[in-house]
DNA sequence: CAGTATCCTCCATGATACTG
DNA sequence: CAGTATCATGGAGGATACTG
């Protein structure tokens, strides 16, 4: 995928088109870029989950964000949450197929992240160097 | 890149495999997660722009986000920023080749967005249906 | 175990004014 | 035009305690 020099390469295309909004992105970011939805996706990804297991799956996630994150999820029809009846309680999640599509998504995500880690890292590092003081971070 | 199946298929392996910390998806996310950069990006994908073509094709921007932003992308190595010394003043920002393999990211992004936004706005719906004050957005 | 219910804090964003 | 400098604020997220 190396765009290299000058030349214009084959663009993905990737424009609003005649929206005025913002197409519909912010949807979907609005879910995915919180701190914690696509933890407890990849997390699913590897199978059905009971509450605490996804707690203990996703470091630092307090109860309460958990709860507020799988029931988004939920609400989204990406996630199915099925109670078990039973002494103590016992509850399971699991990725529903729209939540498994995503699961693509966020492995594109992770690959990007993967492949430009190190190029970010330099090019941020370089940055500060140059602008000691600049307050951006 | 066809991000959209139904039904089960052959699992994307998106695991954090033996990290402790998230991977490297927080870094990415805490970038294009924010409210602006993923828009501002998607309008550089169509070439270069300067300052206040930026502001105009991204509604809603403030000076100080805009300025923030492409800063955050310029630290990044994803946007360039080039100074025309003239009265008055230009400066003009375009994607770097890393700025620019970002685009196809978006671009998944948008089309899973796409693909299933009609299938979330339901889910929502009949949620919302269900549980009709239940304090969850 | 699987949650609710409160309270609180901080930071991303916004609004406004000023400048080279 | 292309910014900086301040000040203000709302809401995402955290801490803690309690419950069926």
């Amino acid at each position: 995928m190396s765009v290299g020099h000058t030349g214009v390469t084959t663009e993905p295309v990737v424009s609003c088109g005649d929206e005025h909004e913002d197409c519909g992105i912010r949807e979907v970011l609005d879910r995915i870029g919180d701190k914690w939805s696509v933890l407890v996706v990849v997390e699913l990804a590897q199978g059905v989950r009971r509450f605490r297991q996804l707690q203990r799956a996703v470091p630092g996630i307090s109860q309460r964000m958990l709860t507020l994150t799988v029931r988004r999820l939920e609400r989204d029809g990406l996630v199915t949450r099925t109670v078990h009846p039973m002494v103590p309680p016992q509850v399971e999640y699991e990725l529903t197929a729209m939540g498994h599509s995503l699961t693509y998504l966020v492995k594109a995500l992770t690959d990007w992240s993967a492949e430009h880690r190190d190029a970010i890292a330099q090019a941020r590092q370089e940055w500060d160097a140059a602008y000691p003081d600049s307050g951006i971070r």
